[in-house]
DNA sequence: CGTCATGTTGAACCGGCTCAATTGTCGTGG
DNA sequence: CCACGACAATTGAGCCGGTTCAACATGACG
């Protein structure tokens, strides 16, 4: 482990989550480099080269698709010590736009020496390939949620599992504070804003959540929990 | 390539489709076997441990998630030359349920030969982590057409992704056979069978289709696509 | 020929959308 | 510090696309 990733917030949860494999002295090989991104900056576009995967180490992102009339539909969150960009590998150039909800900072790595120490090390073949199916889970679960889902099961959905990754993170399960806008939440649950909003407003009247913008707080979440279970995989 | 290889239909599709750089007296340490399956048959289902990838040798497959309430969502279709069960490597277990739509012929290769195969051949690496990857643009499609798309534009966009993947193997590119029921189609579509079958009446009301039953024929083809930009990648 | 699943069509309903107006939030500059 | 403007969030009223529910047609298969 080199100087920077001692440092970097990602020290423990980059290894085990990513790449349990590699050992400390040949690390330093893969790491490109650090980002850092103001809210709305761009860390990949639809179409860039794919030389890159990157971890979020601190800050959010979102992942969105481009549909053919230039609209944009948001397909995911990323959450510190989450990767981006591993849809490159498919065609060899990204096929989603990466972008910064908050200031956020990054660490890139080579994906060409990644996959060549990948054949040397079998544990970390296993863990890219794995980490690359992964985002085909996170899609298909993102399919069950648009498939045919009320409002409230895709708000609830998307609540239960930022909950999750953020106590995966460590922080708090219960408490929990959206970095993206309404239009993004909709826009990624296949709503619109005024329905997003609705949705918590009921949920606020309903004492299932305190809701202050873009803090929301479970009053009780085991109970949300099970009052959505058809949201939790 | 070994006797079955030759016999396959798959024999030309396979090797540049999938695994390019498999040198043929090597590839026979792959092949797990063959399977035929009767309609509505299961070459796995979610849970199953993980060890073998499978292609679709003829025939139609269906794969399906599993809502916690116990339904069944379909998310993705399967025709002769594709893929089906790269879903595993992610857990280690299928994620989803694959049936045959039809009587199917299946192929399996083992994913451990497979991954140590890979480590030293670069380019069937390259190739695998290709098809890994492309698990997840299918699937992000698919969030694009469940994201906010009306039932038509959700109809053409599977008729044109069957035209198309049917025309990939050789059939033709306008008069394309449903394999698969309304009931299935909805679900895949995030629509009723109601919906599906109305939205086929409309169009062979405007004289975009034919359609008789599970039959359906272009009238004209690139006319329907340009009537559905959005739906085209 | 009867049975059962699949497909089709119609009528009424409703969840989420559209459109429009209001309020809240935050950054900027006076 | 406040005023201002731009944008995000919220709320209401009315509408509409797709669902629900029900009836009927079709077709596969014993």
């Amino acid at each position: 482990m080199n100087a920077a990733c001692c440092a970097c917030p990602l020290r423990h949860a980059c290894s085990p989550g990513g790449l349990a494999g590699v050992d400390p002295p040949r690390s330093h090989l893969l790491m490109f480099g650090r980002r850092c991104l103001l809210a709305g900056e761009a860390l990949y576009r639809k179409g860039d080269a794919f030389h890159l995967v990157h971890a979020v180490c601190s800050g959010t992102m979102k992942s969105s698709l481009t549909r053919a009339d230039g609209r944009a539909q948001v397909c995911g969150f990323h959450l510190p010590g989450e990767f981006v960009g591993l849809d490159g590998p498919a065609e060899g150039h990204y096929q989603t736009t990466a972008t910064a909800l908050e200031a956020t900072q990054t660490c890139s790595v080579a994906y060409g020496p990644l996959l060549e120490l990948s054949s040397r090390l079998p544990l970390v073949q296993q863990d890219l390939n794995r980490l690359i199916s992964r985002e085909a889970s996170r899609a298909r679960r993102h399919i069950l949620v648009l498939g045919r889902m009320t409002a409230s099961e895709r708000m609830a959905a998307l609540l239960l599992d930022l909950s999750q990754r953020a106590a995966a993170g460590g922080h708090s399960r219960s408490d929990i504070s959206l970095r993206m806008s309404r239009r993004e939440i909709g826009s990624y649950l296949g709503l619109t804003t005024e329905t997003v909003c609705r949705v918590l407003r009921d949920f606020r009247d309903t004492k299932l959540l305190e809701v202050d913008t873009r803090r929301v707080r479970f009053l009780d979440l085991p109970a949300f929990a099970r009052a959505y279970p058809a949201t939790v995989n």
